[in-house]
Formats: structure tokens, sequence, C-alpha cells
DNA sequence: ATAAATCGTTGACTTTTTCAACTATCCATA
DNA sequence: TATGGATAGTTGAAAAAGTCAACGATTTAT
């Protein structure tokens, strides 16, 4: 990330280069648009002290489907090593709480403290309006669109 | 980025966490299939020596635009001093060429050799087959709507 | 019982990102 | 037509993120 997005996007200065064809990968396309939002995100975000990463961290934690570290780094495509200091980090916080695995004692489920739901609902709703803003030349149905051909793209129809 | 993807995405272990709310979330869905994408592509790209960002840099030197290193930096959302790093090395290998600007000469234009295209050529081809595999799930007309909706977000009606 | 595999953790290492200078050049305007 | 302020590229340093191999504790397979 870097440059660029200083009231979301609609407002940069021409952009003659999506002439290129590059602007028709989607590889590109999806790292574009995801550093902008993510600037968005993290701005929004910064007011929990947060960022999209303990965000993310946080939300799954808030999931109630107990979550092991391990299906967390894989869910997020994190280093497990990553997902270590994320939740020290927050558990430090008093927003999560690590606990044996009830059928696998070397696993650890995280979970969120009333606390932690309290700082995630807040930061949800701050989440939610920084999406819309990233996304505020797609109108409703096409947002509803494009998410689930993500979904289906990352898990099949089924999901 | 870290971990899965190993047979390109529909080769996952599950994913219990997709019922998480996140799995809702914009931001997150961009960031994860474009974390598997670029595993994909990285892999396909490493046979030119390039990787997502110095491909994308040739792509633009490549465009015919007559890009500078500014209007690079902004597109690729990067930092201008990145640019400088990926085109010292590019031009290192022959494959791009400086040029001061016509008419600002503090601009340099950054444009391709010969051998850039040629190498552009070929690497394109690679791309091209990893973004099939990353977007495997999808069909073509699901394609084309995913890359008209993310072009739409990012630039409007227009581009 | 033993061996191999897995989970979380640590620490080292590399890469990427961020940011503040600095030079050269451009632009505005007095 | 000078002069001041902005902008393009570059450099270098510091912070953050990503990669990877090892280890103890535990589980699974034999």
């Amino acid at each position: 990330m870097a440059t660029e997005v200083d009231d979301g996007p609609g407002t940069e200065p021409a952009e003659k280069l999506t002439a290129a064809t590059i602007s028709l990968d989607a590889g590109f396309l999806l790292a574009k648009l995801h550093a902008g939002g993510s600037v968005l995100n993290n701005r929004a975000l910064a007011a929990f002290d947060l960022k999209e990463r303990s965000y993310s961290v946080l939300a799954l934690a808030n999931s109630g489907l107990e979550p092991t570290q391990r299906e967390m780094a894989e869910f997020l495509s994190l280093d497990p090593s990553q997902i270590v200091a994320l939740i020290d980090e927050l558990e430090k916080r008093g927003l999560v709480i690590r606990a044996p695995g009830k059928l696998d004692r070397r696993a650890k489920i995280v979970s969120s403290t009333p606390e932690g739901e309290a700082l995630f609902r807040r930061a949800e709703a701050a989440a939610r309006d920084a999406e819309s803003a990233a996304l505020a030349g797609l109108s409703a149905p096409e947002i509803a669109t494009l998410k689930g051909l993500l979904r289906k793209a990352l898990w099949g129809p089924a999901a």
C-alpha cells in the first residue's frame, strides 16, 4: 500500500494507465481494490487501536466457531507465527483468551472476552462504513454480486 | 502471503470458518482471493525471474502509454521509491529503459526494450494461465462480470 | 511402546513498507 | 526574468510484515 486514495475511489486524478492491458488482469484488480480499501479500513479501525489483521482475528474469535490458531492462520492466509503475535497483543489487552482444545490439547481455541465482543461490535460498524466508502462506485445489488463471485471463486458454489 | 493453496482454490481442507461473518466482508474476500492468486502468479512468473511487482512494471512499460515512474507508482499503489528499485532491476537486466520526459525533464518515461517485450509476451501467457487456475471456480461469463465490477469499483462506469 | 506427525511458540533472517531528506526541474508571479 | 514554492526521482534509514527452521508438548499410527 502506498499513496493515493484520499477520499475514497472515484477521486483519482485521471488514471490514463487504465488503458494498459494489465488493468484487465484479475490479480491486479484485486490487489488494487484491496489496497484502496485497506487504507480506508485501517483508518477506520485505528480509532479502536486495531488494524485489518487484528480486526480479522478478533472477528474470528467472536464468531462462536471456536477456531484454533491453526485454523485462523489458514483461513486468514497468514503464517501461524503471525497469529501468535496478533493474539498475544489482543490477549494482553484483555480482548480474547486462549483455551486448550477440548479434544486436542495441543491446539488452542481462541475466543472473545466480553470486552473483546463489545469492541468488536463497534469496530465492525466502522469497518462496514469503510467498506461502503471503498465500494461507493457500485450499487447494492452489484456489491452482492461481487461478494458472491468472490466467495464462489474461493470456496465453490457451496459456500 | 503464507501457507495454503497448493493446487489452486477448491482444494482447501474444509474451511469451517467460512461461516464467520468476516467472510461476508469485501476487504477480506479481496485479500484472500488475491493471496491465493499471488502464490500461483509468483510461481508462474518465477520461470522468468519476475515477481508480481516486477511483472506489473514490465507490463506498464510495454503498454505503449509512456508512463512516468510517478504514474506507475500511483497506478500500482506503490511508493515511488519502490518503483525505483523495481526499474533499477529491470533496467540492469536490459528489459526496460528510462528516458527523460519530453515536456517535463524531471519525469522519466519507462519503456520496454525488444528483449523486455519478448520476455513480457511469454510472461503474460504464463500469468494468464495462473489467473485461470486461481479463478477455476468461476465460469467465463462470471469472470467477465467479476472483472467488470472490480473495474467499476475502481474507476467508475467510464473505464 | 515407539515413531512419525501436528500445534503453538520462538528466534533468526529476508523482504516489503514507510518516510524523511536531497537534487534537479518546473511553474507562478512579482 | 528572477525568485519561491511545488514536484519527479533518488537515497537511505527505520518499522512492519513475511518466511522458515527448530523445539517441547501432545496426538496418531504402528
